[in-house]
DNA sequence: TACGTGTACTATGATACACAGTACACTTTA
DNA sequence: TAAAGTGTACTGTGTATCATAGTACACGTA
């Protein structure tokens, strides 16, 4: 009956950037399977019906594949630029930039952070 | 009876992006007044309770201040750290690094994009 | 006084979220 | 073959948010 919605985001958008995090840093690699919908229900203490919606989300951003009966695994990055998932994206990041300008964070800084992640997921 | 979030994003938000934005870019500067909640309704084909919603949180975000039976100003930018404001910022970042590397976006044209917009905003 | 300002209500309809429960087609395993 | 595990598709319930409409009030200004 209860429906808690952290951070002012969803909980199965939050499950989701923690498989797409996973899959980013390669602590989940190409071909990995990932725990059944019920199995990370469990795991996440989340009802099986918003794992699956994570998924079939997930599914739809090419990110896993689900193969009948089986279960679902992480897929071949896609090859295909999508030009309009990149727009979005810069949309966005306009959007943070504008935040971080109101909050004093120089650009320097923006340069910094960018620099760590892509240092921290080369291991 | 209508209600069509676009993008995926409340109006109310959509509204506070824009004037962040012309903030930002100084389009409006310090102490220029808004136009008025029922106004600015006019203008943006909305609500007053929609335009009141996002000035009331563009003001809980200190951007803009109210001057009883006046109006609504922009805010001088407030000096304090929002330390608080900066590490959600920290955390949506590395969302987006994530997703931009899910999309194939190189590390190089983030660092563009930054330098790109806070030369526009210099002017 | 009259007007414009932000604000605070109540109410309605639509939508999204998360849950509970059931069922089905599929694959693998025993 | 039978059983168990897979994703998926439903129906239904309760809650919350969103956007609208309409009314009202205290305040400041002209």
């Amino acid at each position: 009956m209860m429906a808690k919605i952290q951070h002012n985001q969803p909980l199965y958008e939050q499950l989701m950037w923690r498989i797409k995090a996973q899959v980013a840093t390669s602590v989940l690699k190409v071909g990995d399977k990932l725990p059944s919908v019920r199995e990370m229900a469990l795991i996440e203490g989340l009802n099986p019906n918003t794992v699956a919606k994570a998924y079939k989300a997930l599914e739809g951003q090419q990110v896993i594949e689900t193969v009948a009966g089986k279960g679902t695994f992480v897929r071949q990055v896609d090859t295909v630029v999508d030009e309009k998932a990149i727009n979005e994206l810069r949309n966005d990041f306009n959007n943070m930039m504008i935040e971080a300008k109101r909050l004093q964070v120089t650009p320097e800084q923006l340069h910094q952070w960018i620099d760590e992640f892509y240092l921290e997921g080369q291991q």
